[in-house]
DNA sequence: AAGGCGGGGAG
DNA sequence: CTCCCAGCCTT
């Protein structure tokens, strides 16, 4: 039996039903992969539904805003993809009829689109024979071959790539592709492998060897940067406050925030209050109240950010106020996200 | 080639 | 706690 009849007759009978394998409509395919990206599929799934819901096409996607695309993101993280999306289908609505490239190479070349996803959509939607290499194709593959090549690598992309290549089935690329994925994510899972079940348990080399556990091989990324965050919730007697959209190409870009002091470390409350810029937001008749003297821990992949909430009374309604009551339409970081639910039920 | 970018779940 | 998830982009 050749590789990809075993595997895809192990898909045939194991795979999960999920909702974007009930369709061929690149749309959903392509919005699909780019929500799947570094995303578990039990993560994305509900905002998959929830797009499907909302923007049934391309078109109404890119017809919508960019803070109505954001806010249906929010949550799911890594938020240009959310922007490239919304970028994307409003060049397929407006330059391409709404109609998506046919091809990899043409594929590739849309904003988030990279080799796995191009590669995803052009099998799955157009049966091209083009291999995908996602987390769970390389543990497969570094395990099936044995190879301890690490694989965020250059040397382990091509390696890896070239190997997929070599095992694809090219009669049926969409059904090897999305078997060789879900083989990954059900039945060589990175901790406790079901290898006593394994169709491959014959001719996998890393079980022959016992090596199972050491592959596959991934270079440590770098070390965590520790941020001081103090929001400034102002709330004046109109029951509004300020929120501020952050820009650049830090964390979080796009989605609002209250206005941020951001400190070297930790400050005493009293440390904070003599701060000059403090003293220029908040103005003359206001007073300050410290929210949670234990700061919250957000924790993202790469940086720790400890976070501390000062209420700022306001006698009047600042320039530019927004209503509490609207808050709930701008997208906000899951931080913030977690302090409005805390908070708002509290106060009114 | 290396680093930035989110959030959540499993072990 | 650490690791990893249907990766991509920038420098």
């Amino acid at each position: 039996m050749q590789f990809s009849n075993v595997l895809i007759n192990w898909y045939l009978t194991s795979k999960r039903d999920l909702p974007w394998r009930k369709t061929n409509d690149p749309y959903r395919i392509w919005l699909s992969e780019i929500m799947l990206q570094q995303t578990r599929v039990e993560q994305g799934m509900p905002y998959y539904f929830r797009f499907i819901e909302a923007f049934p096409s391309v078109f109404h996607l890119a017809e919508a805003s960019q803070q109505e695309v954001l806010k249906l993101w929010q949550g799911l993280g890594y938020y240009s993809r959310a922007r490239n999306l919304h970028d994307t289908a409003k060049y397929i609505a407006e330059e391409c009829d709404g109609i998506f490239p046919d091809n990899y190479k043409e594929l590739k070349k849309l904003k988030g689109v990279g080799d796995y996803t191009a590669s995803a959509v052009a099998s799955i939607c157009y049966n091209e024979p083009v291999a995908v290499v996602d987390g769970n194709v390389y543990r497969v593959l570094a395990r099936y071959f044995g190879s301890d090549t690490p694989i965020n690598s250059s040397a382990g992309v091509k390696e890896f790539k070239a190997l997929a290549t070599e095992l694809l089935d090219k009669e049926n690329p969409s059904a090897f592709n999305q078997a060789l994925m879900e083989f990954g994510a059900l039945q060589c899972k990175p901790k406790n492998p079901l290898c006593v079940s394994c169709p491959f348990n014959n001719s996998c080399l890393a079980l022959e060897e016992n090596r199972i556990s050491e592959l596959p091989v991934k270079l440590k990324k770098g070390k965590i940067r520790h941020r001081f965050f103090n929001y400034l919730v102002f709330y004046s007697e109109e029951n509004t406050t300020l929120l501020h959209q952050r820009k650049g190409k830090g964390i979080w870009n796009g989605l609002y925030e209250f206005p941020l002091i951001e400190t070297e470390k930790q400050l005493t409350a009293l440390e904070f209050l003599s701060l000059e810029e403090i003293k220029e937001k908040t103005g003359e008749n206001s007073s300050i109240q410290l929210y949670n003297e234990k700061p919250v821990v957000h924790k993202l992949s790469h940086q720790h950010i400890y976070a501390r909430f000062w209420l700022v009374s306001l006698k009047k309604t600042p320039a530019k106020g927004i209503p509490m009551s609207k808050i709930a339409k701008y997208p906000v970081p899951v931080l913030i996200q977690n302090f409005l639910n805390e908070y708002e039920p509290a106060d009114y």
